[in-house]
DNA sequence: ATTGGTCAAAGTGTATACACTTTTAATAGA
DNA sequence: TCTATTAAAAGTGTATACACTTTGACCAAT
C-alpha cells in the first residue's frame, strides 16, 4: 500500500470513508440495492453524521451509489443501458489512451507495468475473501497506472472512478467469474506495447474491455 | 429558466449554488485564486453553510476549485501542465465520441446539431457580459448534446465536467480572445458528421480542440 | 525601519439539535 | 383473515453550536 504524502490527495476522514465504502461496494460486501443507513456508517467509522454524508455525497456522484431525496441512500444497481453507457465511455478513453501510451513509451514504463502484472498474478493464485478485493483492485490499477506512467493524473483519476463503476457493474451482472483471463490479456497488452505496435494494443485493448464487458448477462436481471 | 421536472437531477438547493458557482467561475465573474468564504456565499443565497460546503465539495472534484484544509476553497489555478492533462483527456474522449457518433449519426441528430449551431451564431453577435456567458455555456453543449443524442448520458455528464474546466482554463491563460471561430468548426463538424467521413470528422474535432489549446499563452502565467 | 511575538477577529471542521418525511408496527373494522 | 388507519420509531435535511486553526494587526525590542 502507497501511503507516501501524495500532494493533493486528503488522506482525510471523509476520504478514508469514501474509500472504504468503494471497496466494500466494488466487491459486493454491500450488494447493490443495500441501504446506506447514515448513522449506522457514522458510528462504525466512529464519526458524526456530517463527515458520513459528505462521503455518501462523493460516491454518488461515482455512481456508486444513488440518493433518494428523503428516503436515503442505496447501492446502485445500474440498468443495462447505464451499464453499457459506462463501459462505452471506458472503451473510448482506454483506446485513446493506449494510442498515446504507445507514442511515448519507455522501457521503464514497461517494466513498471510487467512488475504489476506479477503482483496480478500472485493474488490470482488465493481465492480468500480479501484476495478478491485485492484482485478487483489490481485489475483496476493495471489501467489507472498507464494513466499515471503519462504523467496524467487527471485521467488517472477518471479511470479509477470509472472503472470502480463497471466492477460494481461487472460483479452485478457476471454470469460465470467472468474476467479470469484479465492478466493474460494485460500480458498481451504490454507486449504490444513494447513492440510500440499502436493499432495491435489499442485492438488488443479494446478486445479486453469487450471481454469483460461480454462476461456480463443483462438478461438475468430486471431493471 | 427550466424547472421542468426532470427525471434524476437533483433540483435541491446545493445544486442551485453548484450551478451558480461553476458560472461564476467559468465566466471570470469569480476569477482564479478567489477566496470562497463559506458563511459569505451561504448569506448570499439565503442558506446555511452545511449546503455551501456540499456544493464546494463537489466543485472540487470537478476541479474548478481547490480546498486546502483549515485554509478554505479557491478557485482553482491550474498550472500548464494541470491544462496539458485536462486537454489532452478531452481530446481522448471526443476523438472517440466522433468516432462513435459517425457509426450512427441520423439526419434527426444532424438537424439538431445544427439548430444548436444557429443559437451560437445569435449569441454571438452581442458582446454584453451575459453573452459572454451565455456563449461559454452554448459552446460547451454543443459537445454535450453530441453525447445526448448518441445516449450516453454518463458520456455527457463527464464530457461537461471536463468542459467547464476547458473554460476555466482557457478564460486564464486566453491570450486574445482565443476561440473566436469556434462556431465555425462546429459548422465544418457536422458537415463531416452529415458525410459519414469519419476520419474528417475526428480530424477536424481534434483540430478544433487543438486550435482553443492554441490560443492559450502559457507563458504569460508564473505556477 | 525591521523583525518577532502576542492577541483578537475571522474562518474552517466536526458534532449536535431539531423539524420534517418515510417506514414500521399495531390496532380496529369489515 | 385481510385491509385501512394511525401512532410511534427511524431516518433524512438543514441549521446551529463550538473547538480549533489561520489571519492580521498591534506593539515591543533590536
Amino acid at each position: 500500500m502507497f501511503t507516501a504524502a501524495q500532494p493533493d490527495s486528503t488522506p482525510s476522514a471523509t476520504h478514508q470513508i469514501v474509500t472504504a465504502l468503494t471497496q466494500a461496494i466494488v466487491t459486493h460486501q454491500l450488494p447493490p440495492g443495500t441501504k446506506l443507513v447514515e448513522q449506522k456508517i457514522a458510528s462504525q467509522f466512529g464519526v458524526s453524521r456530517t463527515l458520513v454524508r459528505q462521503a455518501l455525497f462523493q460516491l454518488s456522484q461515482h455512481g456508486l451509489i444513488r440518493m433518494e431525496p428523503a428516503r436515503g441512500a442505496f447501492v446502485a444497481t445500474p440498468s443495462a443501458d447505464e451499464a453499457r453507457q459506462v463501459f462505452a465511455v471506458r472503451r473510448m478513453l482506454e483506446a485513446e489512451m493506449v494510442r498515446a501510451f504507445v507514442r511515448q513509451v519507455s522501457l521503464a514504463q514497461i517494466r513498471t507495468l510487467k512488475t504489476h502484472v506479477k503482483s496480478e498474478k500472485a493474488a490470482l493464485g488465493r481465492n480468500d475473501p480479501s484476495a478478491r478485493a485485492e484482485r478487483t483492485q489490481l485489475l483496476r490499477d493495471f489501467h489507472v497506472h498507464m494513466a499515471e506512467l503519462m504523467g496524467n493524473q487527471v485521467l488517472a483519476e477518471l479511470l479509477a472512478a470509472l472503472i470502480s463503476r463497471c466492477s460494481l457493474i461487472t460483479l452485478m451482472y457476471q454470469s460465470a467469474r467472468a474476467a479470469e483471463h484479465s492478466s493474460d490479456e494485460h500480458v498481451q497488452i504490454i507486449d504490444a506495447l513494447a513492440a510500440k505496435d499502436e493499432a495491435l494494443a489499442i485492438r488488443l485493448m479494446d478486445e479486453h474491455l469487450q471481454h469483460v464487458q461480454a462476461g456480463l448477462d443483462f438478461a438475468s436481471q430486471a431493471p
